[in-house]
DNA sequence: CAAGGCCGTGTAATCGATTACATATCCTCC
DNA sequence: GGAGGATATGTAATCGATTACACGGCCTTG
């Protein structure tokens, strides 16, 4: 219990008994060593409160254990949600997290080299879709042996694994949903062109609508961002439409919400003269009025899978390399979509 | 261009004709070497694309630049939002963070040690109010020279930095606000009771109530744990008593959208009948029908500021350790909350 | 002009773990 | 009984940067 210096593998070593390489043995491929000295071994370990020093061990292995997250903006809930779930995932395997926030500028080669060519990292995980692809690809040459796994967004083109929500699934989900009560006329509120989600799930809705042969105009697509204000810009435009849609399809919950808040402002019902839908099923949507019916997606277990994924590469046991991995999504049935109405026209203003 | 193995700084001194020391001491400080050699190795380094390896700087500085937060729940945006400003200041600073979610499982001096006896981190950011005061004095004496702050939540009793809301002034803007409004009987929906961020609010509820001359009676604080569930239970209970407050101050926005839900769905109108008031300004507040009023407090800003304490502390100018930073909030005026009503004895089942 | 100081730079030890290679012991089987 | 193999352990080189110490040259000053 004196409270000496860091004990180093030397003095676990002179107290067990045995060599430096031996206890390194112990710790690192305990079964080519001898059960009693194994238990020697250990008992000094637990004796001096010894702990590899990781920066020993980096520098000799040429190994950090230790995963760099992109994220594109930390405060977003939706990737802390996925960052959790890389995170026990990648604790359980002894693996460290570092976190990195692009924030507003867009995520550059160099920047991800600060981390990766100063042997900080083993393994990237990026959620930012909005990576260049050019500046991803000259990372990959320049570090060939560290993996990289895209999770919930990910870049076109990109040769490397991915983990993502079946956003085209959800949008299809929540069509039939509208279809089923009697929606023939959809519009759709998108998300950031910019964005790879958004891409696929209002193609997703386009698609589908026409599949199922109900009506589609290019008026009733409003562009947006994902955010509250975004849906309420979009209520705004509805209101003065000619002629409407009975049912939006929004790509996120904070869309619908914006959009929702703006048409009820304006003395239109949700969903008595119009239904409406979110996208992710964040916490509020229970609460809000009303409940939203939307989409939900395991983001924790999208962290959990990629960093799985990233381990698997790591350990060179993982097979399909480039296959993304889509994760199943829920239809969650609220109170923000109903029959369609016959009166919705008489709303206009 | 041609891409061989990493440079080090061999490969940049023998470039620059200049010994491998000259090198390491334009990186690290250049004020000692003379302008040409100076210049004539930044461009070697250029040249080569060479990083210094963090391993072998750890191991041979003893020091990781690199700063652990300590999260109790990863998918919690409120954390989230202290760990984008945290990671800004730090990266700025040219430290990395690395990130560890204590889950449910309660934090240990042991899961601390994990990466501070292993050399892994320079400082300790800790956001989790629920650490056990003494594992924290082991992880204090054990490693002496290893800064803690404590951001957004803290522990009683601990000796260190820390960096909170003004919680206590934001409770009592609620009070007088409400106060001006007419209202005289208020009631709290509380926070979990082992968080000491509940305990101030609900304190200085009590405290202030009493001392404007408000009425307040032990039956009207509830119980909750900052969840919408929570103000939905809190919902259930207020409506069968026989005396209600005219006012609820709730702990969290979150238990103000579940308690507003709950009236609202038992025909309680907010704020004809009751006002109701939040906590925190999340997102949400500013859509939810009626929009909340609140107190808005920068998270970012408490990461910013909990960043340059532990900063300041390595560096060793930071004078007051023990004294608490205390972040000023703001009143947010919405719709829930309005002037003290007649009837709302009338509105009991 | 010699002594002393400063400046800029180089040499080589050092941080703490891992691991290639060498060695020692014991077993098996012809 | 000895060759050969398997098993367990030790010795010492190694990873790449930092830095104590030493050194040489130049300037200042009595």
């Amino acid at each position: 219990m004196t409270l000496q210096r860091k004990p180093k593998v030397i003095d676990v070593a002179r107290l067990s008994g045995v060599s430096t390489a031996t206890v390194s043995r112990v710790l690192n491929d305990p079964a080519v060593v001898s059960e009693a000295t194994r238990e020697a071994v250990l008992a000094a370990v637990k004796q001096t409160g010894y702990r590899v020093n990781r920066a020993a061990r980096s520098l000799r292995t040429n190994t950090s254990r230790t995963i760099l997250a992109l994220v594109p903006n930390l405060s977003n809930p939706f990737f802390s949600n996925i960052l959790s779930g890389l995170e026990r995932e990648l604790s359980a395997a002894d693996y460290s997290l570092l976190i990195t926030d692009s924030g507003d500028a867009k995520l550059t080669a160099d920047h991800i080299q600060r981390y990766v060519a100063a042997g900080q990292a083993d393994g990237l995980i990026i959620l930012d879709g909005g990576v260049d692809l050019q500046q991803l690809e000259v990372v990959q040459s320049a570090a060939p042996t560290v993996p990289i796994v895209f999770a919930c967004e990910w870049v076109e083109g990109f040769k490397g694994a991915s983990v993502r929500a079946d956003n085209a699934g959800g949008i299809r989900m929540l069509v039939d949903h509208l279809w089923q009560l009697g929606h023939r006329k959809f519009g759709h509120v998108s998300g950031p062109d910019t964005n790879v989600l958004s891409h696929y799930r209002q193609r997703a809705f386009e698609q589908h609508v026409v599949d199922l042969g109900g009506e589609l105009r290019p008026e009733w697509i409003l562009p947006g961002d994902f955010s509250i204000a975004a849906g309420k810009h979009a209520a705004a435009q509805v209101i003065n439409m000619p002629e409407k849609p009975t049912a939006w399809i929004c790509a996120s919950d904070q869309i619908a919400f914006g959009l929702i808040a703006g048409l009820t402002e304006a003395g239109v019902r949700v969903p008595a003269d119009v239904s409406v839908t979110g996208f992710d099923n964040i916490e509020m949507t229970e609460v809000f009025n009303p409940p939203l019916t939307t989409i939900h997606q395991h983001r924790n277990k999208m962290g959990n899978e990629a960093a799985r994924r990233l381990l698997a590469q790591l350990h060179d046991y993982e097979t399909e390399v480039n296959t993304p991995t889509v994760m199943p999504v829920y239809l969650v049935e609220r109170q923000s979509t109903g029959p369609v109405s016959k009166k919705v026209e008489m709303c206009s203003p």
